[in-house]
RNA sequence: GGGGAAUUACCAGAGUGGCCAAAUGGGGCAGACUGUAAAUCUGCUGACUUACGUCUUCGGUGGUUCGAAUCCAUCAUUCCCCA
């Protein structure tokens, strides 16, 4: 995050001939040549800059692991829960909420969103999403493959790619592997997403098959436009392919393999949590983590209840999104470590005990159930913030906790219990 | 003092002889939500019953009618206009 070089033009919207300007590096007359800029200003990103990995602890009694993804906006210690903020905002929440009292550590968009509103434009003049938004922590784009499955009456699937309608406006769009890449360098995410087809649950088996082998072939294209491009801003970008095969295991052994073969930083596992009983869920990560490689983070894409991510991270996975938190915080629903709370329910009209008493927010202790339940029923829009920094909060927390105890080597006890003990509503 | 209008479920408010336990909002009570078209959506909301169904309701009382929230009489209450 070196203001190293800036670039006034985007390389990929503009022509080849970009004017990068470089403020701390001595200019000598044998660098002249704005070539020669261009070729030293990418020697010197991928020297000094890069998504890196590494594992410190490893769990005896499960595949979960402790690890550190090093970015240029900063480090992520995994395992770890990305906060949603599909149009440039965690709904409900503001940055410094999210950096200082949740403890964000990465959040995600939505390349989809982004495209149609603000739009590459006005991206691209902010100087990227971290400076628009205000965040100087990672930032990791979806690829808008979620919203092929989500928005699946407005588009249509072809080898090239997918045609939308946008459902603000109606307007035509087409996604294809190529020009997402080229959509999240202007954005700037730490991390960018491979375009894939997200296959609804149930799917057919030749479906998920067909689908499958198309995500490859795009994922193979995807890999080949982000090696021809460059970031747009002065910091590095990475690349997640992501394992697709639904829930059948061959599938998604096969695909596993694949995206093993040419995982560079990470591999994304998608396709899941899209309605299938848990059990497969669990299978299917099962299946796709003795494949994947041991010394690369595995993202769990669109995943899940607290619940679901423990038993996820014991099965080896290192980064998890999700919308709960915030959509059901936004809906009344609060996470506890001793189950869920609806605090629409009458029941909370007059407690006035504080909001989570272990809570690690502070808002939890700061409000009281009842006050929330009032807030909720007013339809303030203070509520919608409580609940979603609590939420976010206690997702943070569990993380950090699962993240001590792996390092301790007692994880699956405590997991066991915080299972058994969170599976319950109050 | 004279003239006019109204009274329907928790609230507002449709319904003016049978298809009415009564539209629609709101409120209330629950539920759903997993890479966010979501501060959204769904169900229930007279009583008893799991349900089928049965019973009691449209200001009060009394009528007309096979049948009344709906028509008639009367009483009560509220609002508006003129003096």
């Amino acid at each position: 995050h070196h203001p190293i070089i800036s670039s006034s033009h985007h390389p990929i919207i503009s022509s080849s001939r970009n004017k990068f300007i470089i403020f701390d590096i001595p200019r000598s007359p044998y660098f002249s040549h704005t070539y020669f800029y261009r070729t030293y200003y990418l020697y010197i990103c991928h020297k000094i800059f890069s998504v890196n990995f590494t594992i410190s602890h490893t769990d005896k009694a499960s595949k979960a692991r402790v690890g550190t993804i090093t970015t240029d906006h900063g480090e992520i210690q995994t395992p770890i829960f990305m906060p949603v903020g599909t149009i440039g905002s965690v709904k409900a929440v503001h940055q410094h909420e999210l950096a200082d009292d949740i403890k964000a550590q990465i959040i995600l968009g939505n390349t989809y969103h982004l495209y149609l509103r603000p739009g590459m434009q006005i991206l691209q003049e902010a100087g990227g999403l971290h400076k628009f938004i205000n965040w100087d922590k990672p930032i990791l784009t979806d690829s808008g493959g979620y919203q092929v499955f989500s928005l699946a009456h407005n588009r249509k699937i072809n080898e090239n790619g997918v045609i939308f309608r946008s459902h603000i406006d109606g307007s035509k769009h087409v996604f294809s592997p190529e020009n997402v890449v080229e959509i999240q360098r202007i954005i700037g995410a730490d991390i960018m997403m491979a375009f894939d087809e997200c296959t609804p649950y149930p799917c057919e088996y030749a479906y998920a098959k067909k689908s499958m082998e198309l995500t490859h072939r795009w994922l193979d294209r995807g890999i080949k436009r982000f090696e021809e491009t460059h970031p747009a801003y002065s910091h590095s970008q990475a690349y997640f392919p992501i394992v697709q095969g639904s829930v059948y295991k061959d599938l998604r052994i096969e695909s596993a393999e694949k995206i093993a073969s040419v995982s560079k930083f990470a591999c994304a596992i998608g396709g899941l949590s899209v309605g299938e009983p848990v059990e497969l869920m669990y299978e299917m990560l099962e299946t796709v983590n003795n494949i994947l490689p041991l010394d690369k983070p595995r993202y769990l894409m669109g995943v899940g209840t607290p619940i679901n991510i423990l038993e996820s991270i014991a099965l080896g996975v290192d980064m998890m999104d999700c919308v709960m938190p915030t959509r059901n915080g936004r809906n009344g629903m609060l996470f506890t470590k001793h189950g869920t709370i609806n605090i629409k329910n009458k029941k909370w009209e007059n407690d006035f005990s504080p909001l989570d008493s272990e809570g690690t927010s502070y808002v939890d202790s700061q409000y009281s159930k009842a006050y929330l339940h009032h807030l909720v029923k007013a339809e303030e829009i203070l509520a919608l913030q409580i609940a979603s920094i609590h939420n976010l909060a206690f997702y943070l927390w569990l993380v950090s906790e699962a993240r001590k105890h792996i390092k301790h080597d007692d994880f699956t006890v405590w997991k066991n219990t915080m299972v058994a003990q969170m599976s319950k509503r109050i």
